[in-house]
DNA sequence: TCGTGTTTCGGACTGTGGTCCGTTTACCCG
DNA sequence: CGGGTAAACGGACCACAGTCCGAAACACGA
């Protein structure tokens, strides 16, 4: 009954070719008020800091209303991960069809580690914009696309390095580390660096993947 | 300059007896609004679920005005992690003084998996209001008086089984897994047992602690 | 180009978390 | 017991996320 557009969709802000198949075309305007909301975002979110911006100021910002603001992305968790979009993208084809060690080619375990860090380093970049999805909508986060996609390559690599063991929970605990409250807690108000988190991920990652 | 009791003050509701030291006794008044804003605020979660209560129902409840409510406990995520207060406590001081495992007397490493195992069953029991309060409030949870005495049981419990480990970090790694948004997760959306968990987290454990 | 059915727009509206400040109350001391 | 003072009270008030529905814009066939 609610937002308008698949999570397909709502995930890929790119609107600029037509459909493929059955779904009707996307109107013009439609796709013209879904880039100026995503651009405004950015760029307030950049400007003032994801905490002091309003969906309000957004919407102004973009010269739309608040409901197509809301109809586009039915809540703010939603827009802020679809602002992160484009970098998370990156990264995804990086993990995906990239160079090893991130991408396919190298080893499970050398790949996992290669993971670990480079969403470390993601993280350190856009870490503002995801806590705030994170808790603005109770698990907004833990139940999205791009989630579920990095949860699905570590318990791949994990059941390929070592298939003794319980390979959905593994996952699980290889992706905690790498949430992003965890991650701010240990960087700002701990002031760990973010070598030492990687070398620390490293390390986690071979405890787990030994055969006792 | 914002809320007008200390942490300590306000993780605990046992306000009977007088304070001690410099600190002016706390009015007759205000201690009993305490006390009539918390049990309100159990029954209204226990009766609607937390999700459907507001501020203002619990301040209605229990008759005073809203403005007590957020003087007292500052927020709604506050207001919640004092609601678990009690049985928090219950925890707390099995871990600290009650008998092994989960008490002293057995060794780290059991003790370790016996806390894990406690958490769980806690998580069971109390998630939701857990859950509520981390969500509403950024790093309520994570920046929790709580929360900073299970971290350091645990790295107390991790360097004391194997002086090799970096501590901090695997006191967070050991902790992950009981977060109360991923226990959800596993829990509910993906439909894993208790025992699973529970299993699962005391190999964690020995992976964690194995010397390779 | 025009008419028509459908989708989208936009801003007024609602409910809620959180703040402020004039008023009331408890406590202390003479 | 009574007055002074510091603290607590409470409800009007604000900002903001999210909803709703009449009005406007679009796509498409004629």
């Amino acid at each position: 009954m609610y937002p308008d557009y698949s999570p397909r969709k709502m995930m890929s802000n790119t609107m600029d070719l037509p459909v493929i198949g059955s779904e009707p075309r996307e109107r013009a305007d439609a796709a013209r008020n879904r880039r100026r909301i995503l651009t405004a975002a950015q760029r307030l979110f950049a400007e003032r800091g994801v905490e002091c911006v309003s969906m309000d100021a957004i919407a102004a910002e973009a010269g739309v209303g608040k409901g197509t603001l809301f109809r586009r992305f039915g809540d703010r968790a939603s827009l802020a991960l679809a602002v992160l979009d484009e970098s998370d993208r990156a990264l995804q084809d990086a993990m995906i069809s990239g160079p090893p060690p991130l991408g396919p080619g190298a080893p499970p375990r050398e790949r996992l580690i290669a993971f670990g860090h480079a969403w470390l380093d993601w993280l350190e970049a856009n870490h503002a914009i995801l806590l705030n999805a994170e808790t603005t909508s109770a698990g907004a986060w833990i139940r999205s696309e791009p989630r579920a996609v990095r949860w699905l390559h570590a318990r791949t690599l994990l059941a390929d390095a070592n298939p003794e063991l319980d390979a959905d929970y593994a996952a699980d605990v290889a992706l905690a580390p790498l949430d992003a409250q965890l991650f701010c807690h240990q960087r700002f108000a701990r002031g760990m660096q973010l070598e030492r988190l990687k070398d620390a991920y490293e390390e986690l990652v071979c405890r787990l993947l030994a055969s006792p």
